[in-house]
DNA sequence: GATTAGGATTCG
């Protein structure tokens, strides 16, 4: 291959079919096929023989455009020249020459491989795009701008057959424009994520309205919009397969943006703010992600939504019936008091249900409202006052509505970092557990399940960035907390959910079975031999109650109860009672009239709790288990566990479930202790992950994140153990 | 080569 020097505006001809990129754009990833790039040569290295007979030689070129400006951005190239090219090259080009360097010939053909992003000819004969300034827009001219975002809407539908995009922009002529965009596709509209992006237009027509220039869409109408950050990469967001881009695209973006920032352009519009800032009344832009969400009913819908920050408000929580939530049913309670449900009307309802969970949200000018709200649905107590709110009220005015963050954004990568440290933080809580505990044996024997086949898999939520590794490979790396596989789960430990179940004590980092029934009978009948005569404290009354008319049982006799005083008078009698002398079915008869009760025995004549191996507290289903401490009783907490074997085409591996099961299955393992929705979506996965009986082989692929950690066995010695983490079931959309 | 909207809170 020769080498040309090319001299400006002199010398061969550029073949037609090659087409210029910026040095900015080039990435691992880019397609470079046809590509070339124009630069001085700012370094040449020396030519240096190979043992071969051949040589190297190694030169860094650097685009000239963008030499002259101070930008950031990846404009100079390193390039390794071989054989005859470096020979070549060594010979005829000096440090400071301008070329073009020419595509390597041994890349596969430009239809084998196509980019996402490939720029138009940008050759001297290609059409160079004139732009027009804000201030000198004539009715009835097609133009191509660029522009700063000073208001925007997400596109809205339209009543005809497109979504329309509103928005305004400026430039250094500070005209303000406004511009309507007609496309019947969602993506061929702008991206605009903030006021301060910058918008280039080709193709708008300048018409006349209400005695102002306002731009419309017209025939071959294409948008590219950059993030307005000064210093900010320079990356088009767009969904054009081909669109131009040279380097005065360049400076015209960062021209604007410095422009912008020394311009006080958008003083008093709505400003993105945490849940940890929020202000009840307030408007505001929330950048958040997307847990859950339910129909309420046709004109709202309930996004359950977080940003990894808590709000110092309470928030009001809406019940929804749990067979028509998508997404996770429940959380952790450390979780679900940074989640916000945000209730949306009218026209965002539709937008809304194509959401899924895990997307990143910008909501604009989303509402707190504190205050007993009568919300849709019901709320959780009845006593919600000031508690705030979350409403994106119906219409399209101040640009409320609900936009899709891509991950790549530097919004998302903030939120993700801020919500990774809040899980690692969650998990914390869990983490000096005695590993011992995990290591007892499993002692039940598989069995059959019964249920509705689901097609499940699971992906992972992490953001670590890494390849994956087989699991022999996992066994082999001595070092490393985390891998990413690929594995089929060929068996797992218990079958039988409810030993799944372990109450896990925070303060002593202990782990004990939950009790069965039989057990809590029998704690129950040994304690009802200590209801004799007992002088009660003066904070409660005593009284009797008569069993439901229909309950079985000797008799209908009637039981000793104690009220607290205050709650009587204040009317709850309802709301709490203590107790005594019944046994675990006539309590659960009771359940159906009181929210709690707390069971309680006659200990030498005082009033006592019960040996804390049974609950001290029922509430409807749930039952609360706790621990002594000094000064009373530390509440335990419902945990998921699990042993899943793994295995691929290299090995198996034997890995825990737990920190991160609730995640996993989408539902808490409070739930699970007491709620047969969440128990049968549980089997139905495991179900559909290791379907009973048959051939691993046939299992699905599950892409997991593993951590390994050091722990202890009975014998003190140590071994590395694995969790997964970081990893959700994917089941089959409803749709 | 038609039509849509044409910024401008607040029912829930």
């Amino acid at each position: 291959m020769p080498v040309h020097v090319l001299l400006e505006g002199t010398g061969p001809q550029i073949p037609a079919h090659l087409t210029r990129i910026p040095i900015s754009l080039i990435t691992t990833s880019t397609d470079v096929t046809d590509k070339i790039v124009k630069g001085k040569v700012v370094h040449k290295g020396p030519l240096v023989p190979l043992n071969n007979d051949s040589f190297i030689l190694k030169m860094v070129i650097q685009e000239e455009d963008s030499m002259l400006n101070s930008s950031s951005q990846n404009s100079s190239v390193n390039v390794v020249l071989f054989g005859s090219l470096a020979k070549n090259f060594s010979q005829s080009a000096n440090q400071g020459v301008l070329r073009p360097v020419l595509p390597n010939p041994r890349s596969p053909p430009a239809n084998e491989r196509r980019s996402p992003v490939s720029a138009e000819l940008s050759s001297a004969k290609a059409p160079k795009y004139t732009y027009a300034k804000l201030d000198s827009l004539k009715a009835g001219s097609v133009v191509n701008v660029y522009g700063v975002v000073v208001f925007f809407k997400q596109p809205f539908k339209s009543r005809g057959t497109d979504f329309c995009s509103s928005l305004k922009i400026t430039d250094h002529s500070n005209e303000k424009i406004g511009c309507t965009i007609f496309c019947e596709k969602l993506e061929d509209h702008p991206k605009i994520f903030r006021n301060g992006d910058i918008v280039r237009m080709h193709r708008v027509k300048a018409q006349v309205f209400n005695k102002s220039i306002t731009l419309v869409n017209t025939f071959g109408f294409s948008v590219v919009t950059f993030d307005g950050v000064k210093g900010a990469p320079v990356e088009p967001r767009t969904s054009s397969r081909s669109f131009h881009f040279d380097p005065d695209d360049q400076r015209t973006v960062e021209e604007l943006r410095s422009w912008a920032a020394s311009q006080a352009l958008f003083a008093s519009v709505t400003s993105t703010v945490p849940l940890s800032a929020v202000q009840p009344k307030a408007y505001f832009d929330l950048t958040c992600q997307l847990l859950a969400k339910a129909p309420v009913d046709t004109t709202c819908t309930l996004l359950r939504v977080w940003d990894g920050t808590r709000c110092p408000h309470t928030l009001l929580k809406v019940i929804v019936e749990p067979h028509v939530t998508e997404g996770q049913l429940s959380f952790s309670k450390e979780r679900e008091n940074l989640i916000a449900d945000v209730l949306v009307y009218d026209n965002h309802v539709e937008v809304a249900r194509k959401l899924k969970p895990g997307v990143f949200l910008r909501i604009y000018n989303l509402r707190a409202i504190a205050g007993s709200s009568t919300v849709p649905g019901l709320t959780r107590s009845q006593l919600q006052v000031d508690h705030l709110a979350f409403h994106l009220h119906g219409g399209t005015s101040y640009g409320r509505g609900i936009g899709i963050l891509p991950d790549n954004s530097p919004d998302v990568q903030e939120l993700k970092r801020v919500i990774e440290a809040f899980q690692e933080n969650d998990e914390e809580a869990l983490s000096e557990l005695n590993d011992s505990d995990l290591l007892e044996v499993w002692r039940t024997p598989p069995e059959s399940l019964d249920g509705e086949t689901l097609d499940c898999s699971t992906e992972r939520s992490c953001s670590h960035d890494m390849q994956k590794v087989t699991l022999s490979e996992v066994k082999r790396s001595g070092l490393g907390r985390v891998h990413h596989v690929r594995a089929q789960l060929k068996a797992y430990e218990p079958h039988r959910l409810h030993e799944a179940l372990k109450l896990y004590c925070s303060k002593c980092k202990s782990m004990q079975d939950v009790p069965d029934d039989e057990l809590l009978e029998s704690i129950f009948s040994e304690a009802s031999k200590d209801c004799g005569p007992c002088s009660p404290p003066p904070w409660v009354l005593s009284g009797q109650v008569s069993l439901p008319r229909h309950a079985p049982g000797p008799s209908n006799r009637a039981l000793t109860v104690y009220l607290l005083t205050q709650l009587m008078f204040e009317g709850k009698t309802k709301d709490v009672i203590l107790l005594m002398g019944s046994t675990l079915e006539e309590m659960c008869q009771l359940m159906a009239s009181y929210q709690n009760i707390i069971p309680v025995r006659a200990s030498g004549g005082h009033l006592s709790l019960f040996d804390l191996s049974a609950p001290f507290l029922f509430r409807g289903r749930k039952r609360y288990y706790g621990s002594e401490i000094t000064l009373g009783i530390q509440p335990l907490q419902f945990i998921l566990l699990m042993k899943l074997e793994l295995q691929d085409a290299t090995d198996t591996l034997d890995v825990f479930l737990w920190r991160h099961a609730e995640s996993f299955f989408g539902v808490s393992a409070e739930d699970a202790s007491a709620n047969q929705e969440a128990q049968n979506s549980i089997c139905q996965i495991m179900d559909s992950l290791c379907p009973p009986g048959g051939n691993v082989g046939q299992h699905p692929w599950l892409d997991l994140c593993l951590m390994a950690y050091q722990a202890e066995d009975d014998d003190g010695q140590t071994k590395t153990c694995y969790q997964v983490c970081h990893t959700t079931v994917v089941k089959p959309s409803s749709e």
